[in-house]
DNA sequence: CTGAAAGCGCTTACAG
DNA sequence: CTGAAAGCGCTTACAG
């Protein structure tokens, strides 16, 4: 110690153990909770690892040990509210079981590059979570190699998960089925889709619950419009929107694809909701205080982050029985961006 | 090798050194760029270490070495739009430089609690960013330990940094005095004040520079309202300052919160910004996009995150002269949300 | 230019 | 119940 009470170095388990007066081996017994170690001498270690301020060396313990203890997040993105939401669940539950979380940013989506993230990632050791909403997560998630624990969080599935390595998703489908079906029960001829950036597969889950809604009723099929994640694309494809009189009801991939939606109607004359409907998907945290407010689908991204990673946890800690971790369902959240079209007035 | 094509253990330096015919420290020099190695040896290393997928253990090379090249961001949050901008600049400056970045949720901001999270971090080796805009956060970088590399990320400081625990802050004094100059100028007999949530300092340097540029106009200065970080706290405090006829301008401490005062604003049936004018800080991307469009204070989170890393990479690794990281000037963006008030019209 | 030794701070068998 | 040994995969001096 010196004078500023610091240690130089932090105290180990010998130092400790030379201070409690017994072996090393014994204080890693003490710190690992093992049963045969007697009272007295448990005491006398502890003692000395609170006057020693001894904090076990998580390296060391990683190394000698071959677990680490941590997870690692590959996403695409972490500011979008889908993916900010998954993670924070992630790192909440990571927390809740004293485990560290590490994020990485797959930045590019080409494949070579892809696959040098995925390593970097591997590198840090413990487990992974693949976000994989789009190309570059779709493509990491598949770039894992073997023998490596790794969750998913993907797209609503074609085909259920392999056993060891395990998915999470939320219903896309049903959301967008009950989102469209809301619309169409207004008296809407049919419903526009605006996407977020489609991941690898061409039948994503939510345009198939948007098609099937609109097939039960008798609809029209619209081409779906591509939009991007953020507002911007909203405007651009609600200007393309805005153009055709005949649109009275537009679905849009997320809430803030549904902003820019609202704002391009606005500079185009067409009221929300008299002249158009709007609604989203996620009910972030402004899509209640929009004018007009936002009706939407309320996604438990938060929930599935947190059942991400307790799936993980199960395959690392290998418990028999994997905690099913229930992510709530898809909520349609009604407000006044959704109303009855113009003709039914 | 089994035949799936996977090593059960992976390849270590010993594995390397016997197929290379080398000893494993020659091994060693190689990955290291020793300078002293034959270059036909280190073909041979280099050859061994292709086929073999060599990958230098991390958590090895950490024990061995005593450094970790990461670091560990704490925060209170991970979702609010400046939080996760910072988040998005350190990430993307850490792996520039090969660091892995680490992410540790400070969920209460009661003392102890916040107290045993920095150790926590701490135990991950590497260095530190703390997030200091609210109370957690300004207790956890004042209660890091002397000796661990740490970056605070804070509001503007009333006195500068020690040379070894820098900070970095965006200007936001001239900030808050820009955009009060500007509803001032339009008009407005004083500009009423809604605060995100102070940290510690009663004057926070934006109420200093909202409050100089109404000192220096002649114009009243009204007392702040409190607001969150969220639209729900604009609301209720929009609501508030919607009884009082009058309001005529409001500025609001981050876009989110000028997001439920609109809709304050809205639902008392006061119009924007014929009626009264708002105002925001960040320009976070909705921003441009609702209506109103908001006018609002450009700040750059993405690369004072950038900046917090550059300095961090600087202590740890001791380079004599840390490249200043310019943070670029906050920048008043005027929208549609600013005007007149009603008596000019 | 290259190799043999010691050690980073732990854990995991193996003794007693 | 407790201790002595070997080892996790590297790096850092120290030899030659």
């Amino acid at each position: 110690m010196d004078v500023t009470g610091h240690t130089r170095r932090p105290a180990s388990i010998r130092d400790v153990a030379s201070a409690a007066g017994v072996s090393y081996q014994t204080v890693s017994r003490v710190i690992n909770d093992h049963p045969s170690v007697r009272p007295a001498t448990r005491e006398r270690v502890l003692a000395a690892i609170e006057t020693l301020g001894f904090r076990r060396n998580a390296t060391a313990l990683a190394l000698a040990s071959g677990r680490s203890r941590g997870v690692t997040v590959l996403t695409a993105n972490t500011t979008h509210y889908g993916y900010a939401a998954i993670l924070q669940g992630i790192e909440e539950a990571a927390r809740a079981a004293s485990y560290a979380v590490g994020i990485r940013v797959l930045e590019s989506d080409d494949a070579p590059a892809v696959a040098a993230e995925v390593r970097r990632a591997a590198d840090a050791g413990g487990g992974l979570v693949v976000i994989a909403y789009d190309p570059a997560g779709v493509r990491a998630l598949a770039a894992v190699p073997a023998g490596l624990p790794v969750v998913g969080v993907v797209e609503t599935p074609a085909s259920p998960p392999k056993g060891d390595r395990p998915w999470v998703w939320t219903d896309d489908r049903a959301a967008a089925y009950e989102a469209t079906r809301h619309l169409l029960a207004l008296g809407h001829r049919t419903v526009h889709y605006i996407t977020i950036p489609s991941s690898t597969r061409r039948t994503a889950a939510r345009t198939e619950g948007w098609r099937q809604a609109l097939t039960e009723a008798g609809a029209a099929v619209p081409r779906p419009l591509q939009g991007s994640w953020g507002p911007a694309g909203g405007y651009s494809a609600g200007l393309k929107l805005a153009r055709d009189p005949s649109v009275t009801a537009v679905l849009c991939g997320n809430d803030d694809l549904a902003l820019g939606v609202l704002r391009a109607l606005h500079e185009t004359g067409r009221r929300v909701p008299d002249d158009v409907s709007v609604a989203g998907f996620d009910d972030a945290p402004h899509a209640a205080y929009l004018t007009p407010s936002l009706t939407t689908v309320r996604l438990d991204f938060t929930g599935l982050g947190r059942a991400a990673f307790a799936l993980l946890h199960g395959v690392l800690e290998k418990s028999d029985r994997i905690a099913p971790h229930p992510v709530s369902v898809p909520e349609l959240v009604v407000r006044e961006s959704s109303a009855a079209p113009p003709a039914d007035r």
